[in-house]
DNA sequence: TTCGTATCCTTTGATATTCAAATCATTTTC
DNA sequence: GAAAATGATTTGAATATCAAAGGATACGAA
């Protein structure tokens, strides 16, 4: 139980830190010039449902401030990632609209879920993989049911 | 099938993200006043073998470059966490040791991942344990075995 | 209506973090 | 020993972040 409790902990935190730092490194390799908090920012606007793609909505998504939102949207409409559109039923209300090279990072960043899922299947025999799943979603309902720890 | 790749997704990716998030608010309630890259840099110290407490050292094991290390190093010593001390076979190393609040906090730390695991190993039925075991090992050393995706 | 308050966003000022490059001290190599 | 290499620090610039203040718009109650 011990070595069990080893390699949950092994899996939980490193493995998930250094899947982290590879997709940090495939994406930034795709996308130069971007920093990593600006593709989760592409990334975010390219997923926002229409409606939710104001810059409070965006920010809280994140989980940073607006301020900090403004600032770095700014730099990435400089950069053409990105355009502002105003509400027109709402003048307060800002829409974050993504340009087709944020499509292209989006489209990157897919690619690589898509691989690291892949490479997840193929390295477990598939009678295996029911409770495999299984079991992830036992970790997975119980982080969320009791965030608290 | 398309449920399970997308429940991989989502521990992968999100379940692994909103721990890292719990583990920083957990432990910076209990650590006021430090950063979570101060925290890191402190249980990078306690845990380096003797010998390997050397900047050059612990700079690649937190992946920063000396330069940064040096500053939050010294404003580490400054608030009593971490001493410096030459080494004596070679003048040019500096070897970083933990002070007892820096135990402290590496103990915070180590009783953090303790009830992590505790939380994965309740959470799945006992029968079960050893097959997920299995498959996370295989997803391990999937990993480790061609780092380049 | 219109006045006060709430909401949404931006701007600003301050602080953190990071890195690359320059520098200093020491060790190793030839 | 002189030159090159190594280990660490210092410095300057870039980036990220937040809190607080400000500006515009919307909304609700008198």
């Amino acid at each position: 139980m011990e070595k069990h409790e080893r390699m949950i902990d092994q899996v939980l935190v490193h493995l998930f830190n250094d899947l982290l730092r590879i997709e940090e490194r495939t994406l930034q390799k795709q996308c130069p010039g971007l920093s990593m908090r600006e593709i989760h920012i592409i990334e975010t606007v390219c997923r926002a449902q229409h409606g939710d793609n104001t810059m409070t909505v965006l920010a809280a998504t994140l989980r940073i401030t607006v301020g900090s939102l403004t600032v770095a949207v700014a730099t990435l409409i400089r950069k053409g990632y990105l355009e502002r559109r105003q509400s027109l039923s709402d003048k307060r209300r800002v829409h974050v609209l993504p340009l087709p090279p944020a499509l292209e990072v989006e489209k990157h960043h897919r690619e690589f879920h898509r691989r690291m899922v892949d490479a997840v299947t193929h390295a477990i025999p598939a009678d295996q993989l029911d409770v495999l799943i299984e079991g992830l979603r036992g970790i997975n309902d119980y982080f969320y049911g009791q965030e608290e720890m």
